[in-house]
DNA sequence: AATGTGACGTGAC
DNA sequence: GGTCACGCCACAT
């Protein structure tokens, strides 16, 4: 039995692909979203399965984006209109960009 | 089996 | 706002 099913790998590239350009979502977003038991699971998929994703999209809740993909991630984000202040998304209030989920 | 590593999160301070 | 410790969990050595 596979730890991570494909099932919730399929989840999580679907949930990701789902965003929509502007907004961005976290890791624990996704992972509670997909049922995953730990935001951990999430980064896992994406630095293994990220390869035909909007994976830029995705960033941890501090809005700090990893250290290796700092450049990369905050410029295809203001390629599409997510402004960074000091290197940091703002995610929480009134201008934040946080995508939620609709469990429809 | 044990330890190390990482695209994380939360709570304490 | 920042740092630190700890929990978390799959994978690699």
């Amino acid at each position: 039995m596979p730890a991570v099913t494909d099932e919730q790998v399929e989840r999580v590239r679907a949930l990701v692909a789902s965003i929509p350009p502007g907004r961005v979502a976290t890791y624990g977003d996704i992972a509670s979203a997909a049922g995953l038991s730990s935001p951990r699971i999430t980064g896992w998929i994406m630095r293994t399965d990220s390869s035909d994703l909007p994976w830029h999209r995705v960033i941890s809740a501090s809005g700090r984006p990893a250290e290796h993909l700092r450049t990369r991630q905050l410029e295809l984000l203001r390629a599409e209109g997510v402004l960074a202040s000091d290197g940091r998304v703002r995610l929480t209030g009134p201008d934040s960009v946080r995508h939620v989920f609709d469990l429809a």
